[in-house]
DNA sequence: AGCACGCCGACT
DNA sequence: GTCGGCGTGCTC
């Protein structure tokens, strides 16, 4: 999986770079890609084996090639796994299977004639083959009945061409009325997707300025030019009104690219992209790595999301490969986002981006006015989690009959179990994690690992009874709170433990909609784009939770999840109010919220990056070792280490235990190499590992700009 | 998929 | 010491 293999063509026959061939691997078979001449990198001509045969696919067209070998060497992976993600679709390499109708038998014997039957007969008689369950469903008979007549050979099954169609969105559809800015902004994209040039714009406006509607028009014109546009969206499962909007606009839904897709339709839209027959996709990350052969757009939606950086498996950022897969396909890029990445803000400042501005819109969508509750003046009561000013605010709203919604980052009733008469924490068998208290299932979960258990009505350490304590708030516990304090309002509780599925998500959305929920108590999930009329309240629980940790991008993800949640407040006519629990309020993030200065905050913040030769001005990369035996991965990081490069431009910090020093049953070591930006830190990498023999026990993983430092 | 290889515990 | 089970890497 390292580099390409060397394969013998037959009767040296020219076979085209990017076709899909079978391969004799080992004892078995497999398919791969042609990807170049030979590298002559074998050991024994001898041993080269022959391809056997060609596949009846379109080959992988030569951006696409060029795109996986760019993604190997940048994010230091072997390019065969790059490829993987571009073949996610194991079955559209295979030949369709054949498609069987039937159809009248001329000379067809006679046979007991009843009502069923006559309704298939008489439906086949003036109509095109069917399939058989279609012809069934139509005539509203058992799929029986029409198996009998084919037995019975009064029908015949012929093949028919596979039905591979897919509905094209329509351009022509008249768009919404755009607003002067909206139509500037459309327009600067149009241009480029019309002349088919690199650009990367960052389409920046709160929710309700109309970023969608501007690169639907982009689309469109994509559509017009015969294009195809992909569209990368952080949480596919919950765009239901994306999905509403696409189709208002272009008349049919696009086709969706998520990895919960089945095998069937993985395939349909895969062979449907290579062969030119699908126009749009609408994706999660993996989305990025489909074999288009005419893209003339890209957009990614909530660009500053963490969820497009993946890290198990090839660890990649989708927005910024997303941005080089522009550039190699020669198109625009469109990132957009009401709280733009550090990288982002940077790359517009440099010029590199370009900043289309999309201000308020008139129709009265003020952003709610944020209030600063200082925890240290207003403090809770005691096992509770809700100042007096909050809870004040809530009662208020329920008595004026508006919605509240709550915001709490943390899955669970509480985050850590103690024991009051031991002292025993409850922790993870196989990562050095505290359990989960998941109260309303009586569980304790691990959040790291699939590691779960009933709720122990003893210590497990001690083995004393009624000891076991909750320390600190989650979700759950809110739920409970509020019911104490509010005991007429109609909760509601929005986690990944309660939402299963898009179905639920709906239902509960719905549930908030039609007003049967007074409070709504939730996590991220809540910050995502829904809109409720009566909700013109937003406490803010624990702003601080996500600022601790040492992590790098720490202030910038809780402005942006902060200031989402915030917008959830006060949409319509209403004004929304907002209010902020923190022990830090003189904290940069805070007031920038407070004051509603993000440029400034991000100025800022760009400043310490420059400061610390942090990314964006400096290139980071982390190295992961784990594996079973703790001492070997130890004794591995640090003969890493001793051969660290030795460069004033590169700075190596640790070796130490990462911060999950344990995760699934395996110990984690990490390193993290910290170089300027003239600095090439691939080939610095490159050369570095190179040097060492990494235990077959051990694993090493590379992230370059890693965005968790878990 | 199936085989080679290395690591580690069990036993001559 | 050696044997063998098991997990991991390699196949052109």
């Amino acid at each position: 999986m390292a580099g390409p293999y060397d394969y013998l063509s037959r009767e040296n026959r020219d076979i085209p770079l990017g076709s899909f061939v079978y391969v004799p691997l080992g004892a078995q078979t497999i398919i791969g890609v042609v990807w170049g001449e030979s590298s002559k990198n074998f050991l024994d001509e001898k041993r080269l084996k022959c391809i056997e045969s060609i596949l009846d696919t379109p080959p992988l067209p030569e951006s696409v090639r060029t795109f996986v070998d760019w993604v190997a060497e940048y994010n230091l992976c072997p390019p065969g796994s790059v490829l993987r993600m571009t073949m996610s679709a194991p079955k559209a390499l295979q030949p369709p299977k054949p498609r069987i109708a039937l159809i009248m038998n001329q000379d067809a014997p006679e046979i007991r004639m009843t009502p069923a039957r006559q309704r298939v007969l008489s439906l086949l008689a003036d109509g095109p083959p069917r399939t058989a369950s279609d012809l069934a469903n139509e005539a509203g008979v058992g799929s029986g009945v029409v198996r009998g007549l084919a037995e019975a050979k009064v029908l015949k099954r012929i093949q028919i061409p596979t039905s591979g169609l897919f509905p094209l969105p329509d351009p022509q559809i008249p768009g919404a009325d755009l607003s002067p800015a909206q139509k500037a902004a459309a327009n600067a994209i149009i241009e480029k997707v019309r002349k088919q040039s690199f650009e990367v714009f960052l389409l920046d406006g709160v929710t309700g300025s109309g970023k969608t509607e501007v690169y639907f028009e982009a689309i469109a014109e994509t559509l017009r030019q015969g294009m195809q546009a992909l569209v990368l969206l952080p949480e596919i499962a919950l765009s239901t009104q994306w999905l509403n909007r696409f189709e208002e606009r272009f008349g049919v839904l696009p086709a969706q690219w998520h990895s919960e897709l089945s095998q069937a339709n993985r395939k349909r839209i895969w062979r449907g992209i290579i062969d030119s027959k699908v126009n749009v996709v609408v994706g999660a990350r993996s989305a990025l790595f489909l074999p288009f052969d005419r893209i003339g757009l890209i957009v990614v939606d909530e660009e500053h999301e963490g969820s497009f950086k993946q890290t198990d498996g090839v660890a990649y950022n989708a927005r910024d490969m997303a941005v080089v897969r522009a550039r190699l396909e020669k198109c625009p890029a469109i990132l957009a986002t009401a709280t733009p990445s550090l990288e982002t803000f940077v790359n517009v400042g440099r010029s590199r981006y370009e900043r289309l501005h999309l201000p308020e819109r008139h129709r009265g969508a003020a952003l709610p006015e944020v209030e600063v509750v200082d925890l240290r003046r207003d403090r809770p009561e005691r096992q509770s989690w809700i100042s007096p000013p909050l809870k004040l605010g809530l009662a208020a709203n329920l008595a004026a009959e508006e919605q509240s919604l709550l915001f709490l980052n943390r899955r669970g009733y509480a985050p850590l179990t103690l024991c009051r008469s031991c002292g025993h924490r409850l922790q993870c068998p196989n990562c050095s994690a505290w359990l989960v208290e998941h109260r309303f299932a009586s569980r304790l979960d691990c959040h790291h690992c699939g590691f779960t258990m009933r709720y122990p009505e003893t210590c497990p350490e001690c083995e004393a009874q009624g000891t076991m304590a909750a320390c600190g708030p989650g979700v759950e516990r809110l739920v409970e709170e509020v019911s104490v304090f509010l005991p007429e309002a109609r909760i509601g509780l929005m986690t990944s433990d309660t939402i299963r599925g898009p179905g639920s998500a709906a239902d509960l959305v719905s549930r908030v909609q039609n007003h049967e929920i007074d409070v709504l108590v939730g996590t991220q999930l809540v910050a995502k784009g829904h809109h409720f009329p009566l909700l013109t309240l937003v406490g803010i629980v624990d702003a601080d939770l996500g600022l601790n940790g040492g992590d790098l991008r720490a202030a910038e993800r809780t402005y942006q999840i902060l200031h989402q949640v915030s917008g959830r407040a006060g949409r319509a006519e209403r004004p929304g109010r907002v209010l902020l629990q923190t022990y830090q309020p003189e904290h940069p993030v805070m007031r920038a919220l407070a004051e509603g200065d993000r440029d400034n905050f991000l100025s800022e913040e760009a400043r310490l990056r420059e400061a610390g030769v942090w990314p964006p001005f400096g290139r980071l990369a982390a190295l992961i070792l784990s594996g079973r035996a703790a001492e070997k991965v130890e004794a591995t990081a640090r003969s890493l280490a001793r051969v660290a490069p030795n460069n004033p431009a590169i700075r190596v910090l640790g070796p130490a235990p990462a911060p999950l020093s344990i995760m699934r049953g395996r110990h984690r070591w990490r390193l993290l190499v910290k170089t300027t930006r003239s600095v090439n830190i691939q080939n610095i990498l490159r050369e570095w590992l190179a040097q060492v023999k990494i235990p077959s026990s051990v694993r090493l993983k590379v992230d370059i700009d890693p965005y968790s430092f878990l």
